[in-house]
DNA sequence: CTGAAAGCGCTTACAG
DNA sequence: CTGAAAGCGCTTACAG
C-alpha cells in the first residue's frame, strides 16, 4: 500500500478546500457543476477512496443495517434475506448478517457489535427466550428494529410474518377434504409464537371438522430434513396408523417423505403429507409438495421497506403484519385409502 | 435515546482520564486492577457503547472482515461460511456477507464498501470473469484477499479448495468399476477453473479405461436442483442412452434424480448418478447419494486461519492449497445393466 | 500508575 | 460559489 490518498490530498493537488471537495464528491448543488466534474475525476485518478468510518463518526449515520436469524443455511431464511438484500442493495445500505442459532449470548453480542458500528437499524427473527431488555437496547440507543417471520409480544415493536395460525388450517383442512381422518403433526415446537400458533390452527381446524384431537400424533421437535427424515420412523410406528401428516415446514415434510420411502411406503400414495413455507425446492421434490405459501419474500421485502420508511423520518404503525398465506395443491396429497 | 455516553462521561463522573478509561476498558496492565475494576463496572452502570468507528478512525483496524461468495443460499457455500464463522467469532472479528451472484459490478461495489469501511481483510470466491485488477485494489489498499473454491492464477493469491480433477475422477472411476461405460456428465461450466477441472478429470477417468469420449454427452450448464430436475428430460432422451451420470454437485444429483422418477424410472436402479461435495443432505436424498467429499469445512477453516494469521503479522505462502477430496458410496449407484 | 494533548479523516455551520 | 475552523470519540506517544 502507497500513501493513503485523503479529501486534504485530493484539496490539496487541486488547490481548494476540503469542505468544496466534501461537498462535490456528494453532489452538492452548492458546487459548481465544472468544479465538481473536476473534483470527482481527480479523485478516480488518484484512486481516493472514502473514509465511511470518519464520515459517519462525524455524522453518526453508518449505512449499516444489521440482519440476525436463526440460521442463513434454512432455505426459508435465506428467502427473506434475498427479499431485504434486493431492497436495501437499491438503497446503498450495507448489511451485516449473523446467525444466533437460538442463542441468546450471540445474539446479544450482535447487537452489541452493531451499536459499536454505528448500525443504524436492524432486521430480526428473535432467538427463542430473547429478553425484551436486549430489543430494547437496540431501540434505547437509536437504533430502530423491525421484526421478522417471530413476534415478540411485548414491545410492540413492527413485525412481519405470515398468519400461521390461518395456514396450517389451509393445510390441515385439505387433508380433512380428501377424507383423512387419522391426521399427524410433525416438528416445531411450543417455545416460538409460530409454533403456538401452527399448533393451535391444526387442534382447531380438526375440532371444526369433529375430529378429536390426540395428543399422541403431535410429534413435536423436528424443524430440518434430518428432523423430518428421522422422525418417519417414530410416525410409521405410531398405533393410530395416521394416514396423512401436517408439518412444520417444507424441509420437515420432504425429510419425512425420505423417511417413508426409505421405509417402502410411497409417500403421497399411502401417506399424504403437507409442508409449510412453498420454498423453491417443494415443487421439484418427488413427490412434488403440497404446501402452504408463506409469503418469504414479501416478508423480507416489507421488513426492510418499513425499516427504511423509519429511517426515512416516517413512522410506520408499530404492530404486527400478517401475510396471508395460500394453499399450494400438488401431488404429495391424494384422497384418503387404509394403510394396510 | 438519551444523552450518549462516551469514554469522557467515564472519566468525568470517576474523576480520571480518558487516557485511563481507554487503556482498562481494554485490560491493559498499565492501570491498577483495582482502578480497572472500578472503570468497568461504571461503564457497565452507564450503559457505556464503545465507539468502534473513533478506535477504528484512531487504530486504522476495523476487526472486519468480509465475505463474498457467489450465493449463500446454496448449501455448498453455506458449509464454507458455517466453518469461516466459527473460526472468526473466536477471534472476535465481525463479518460481512454478500452474494455477487457472478456479476463483477456487485462484487467491486462489496470490496469498495469494504476498503471504505476499513475492512482488515477479505475472503471470497471470486465471480466469474474477475479481472485481476479489482482484487488488486484490495491488497494495494492494505486488504489482504485469500480465495475460497475458485482460482485466479493472474495473483498468486492464498487460495484453498478441493483438488476437482482428482476429485470427479474418483466418481467417474467408481461408476467405470461397477461397469457403466456410457456415462453422462451433467451441469458445470467451462467459465471457472473448477469446471474446467472437473470435466477434465471425466475426460480423462474415462480415456484411462479406455472408453471414448462422446461430447455430446456431456449437458453443461446446470448448478441447482432445479437445473438438475430440468436436465433430466434431455439427459433421458440422449440417443446414447447412458446408464449413468456424474453430476457437477449434489445438487445438480438430486434434482436429475428427482427428474428421473418424474419419468418413471428408479434413480440408482436404473440410472446410477453420483454428486459431488457430499452436502448435508446428501446422506438423506432418497436413494441416499453416492458422491465426493469436498471438504467445505475444511475449506472455510483454513481460510479463516489463513487471513487471520496474516493479520497477526506472519506471512504464509502464498498460493494453492488443494483438499484431497474422497469418495462416500451410498445408494445411488449400482452395476451396470443395460436400459430398455 | 495516571494525565494532557494531538490527531485519525471526515462534515457542517459560519463567513465571505 | 468557496474557504477556515471546530468537532465527532477514540488511542497513543509523551510527561510526570
Amino acid at each position: 500500500m502507497v500513501q493513503k490518498i485523503k479529501l486534504s490530498t485530493i484539496a490539496g493537488t487541486l488547490g481548494i478546500s476540503t469542505a468544496t471537495v466534501s461537498l462535490a464528491l456528494r453532489d452538492s448543488p452548492l458546487v459548481a457543476a465544472t468544479t465538481r466534474e473536476r473534483i470527482k475525476d481527480q479523485a478516480r485518478a488518484l484512486g481516493y477512496i472514502y473514509n465511511r468510518r470518519a464520515a459517519s463518526l462525524r455524522t453518526s449515520r453508518s449505512g449499516i443495517i444489521g440482519v440476525v436469524v436463526h440460521d442463513i443455511m434454512n432455505p426459508f431464511y435465506g428467502e427473506i434475506l434475498k427479499a431485504i438484500e434486493t431492497e436495501l442493495d437499491r438503497s446503498r445500505h450495507t448489511f451485516i448478517l449473523s446467525n444466533h442459532y437460538d442463542s441468546v449470548e450471540k445474539q446479544r453480542t450482535f447487537i452489541e457489535t452493531l451499536l459499536q458500528l454505528g448500525g443504524d437499524g436492524v432486521i430480526m427473527s428473535p432467538a427463542i427466550g430473547t429478553p425484551p431488555e436486549d430489543l430494547a437496547l437496540a431501540e434505547e440507543n437509536g437504533m430502530p428494529a423491525i421484526l421478522v417471520a417471530r413476534s415478540m409480544e411485548a414491545l410492540g415493536l413492527p413485525t412481519f410474518r405470515g398468519d400461521d395460525s390461518y395456514g396450517i388450517s389451509l393445510a390441515t383442512n385439505h387433508l380433512i377434504s380428501l377424507g383423512h381422518r387419522s391426521i399427524a403433526m410433525i416438528g416445531g415446537t411450543d417455545q416460538t409464537s409460530t409454533g403456538r400458533d401452527r399448533y393451535h390452527g391444526y387442534v382447531n381446524a380438526l375440532r371444526k371438522a369433529g375430529i378429536e384431537v390426540d395428543p399422541d400424533l403431535r410429534i413435536p421437535g423436528p424443524r430440518s430434513k434430518q428432523g423430518g427424515f428421522e422422525a418417519a420412523v417414530h410416525f410409521l410406528s405410531l398405533p393410530q396408523k395416521p394416514t396423512a401428516a401436517v408439518c412444520w415446514n417444507d424441509l420437515v415434510a420432504i425429510g419425512l417423505m425420505n423417511g417413508i420411502a426409505r421405509a417402502g411406503l410411497v409417500p403421497g400414495k399411502d401417506i399424504s403429507v403437507t409442508g409449510y413455507d412453498d420454498l423453491e425446492e417443494a415443487a421439484i421434490a418427488t413427490p412434488a409438495l403440497t404446501t402452504v405459501w408463506n409469503g418469504q419474500a414479501e416478508v423480507g421485502r416489507l421488513a426492510a421497506r418499513a425499516l427504511l420508511d423509519r429511517l426515512a423520518g416516517s413512522h410506520e404503525p408499530d404492530g404486527i403484519h400478517l401475510i396471508k398465506p395460500e394453499m399450494r395443491i400438488r401431488q404429495s396429497t391424494e384422497p384418503y385409502r387404509p394403510r394396510s
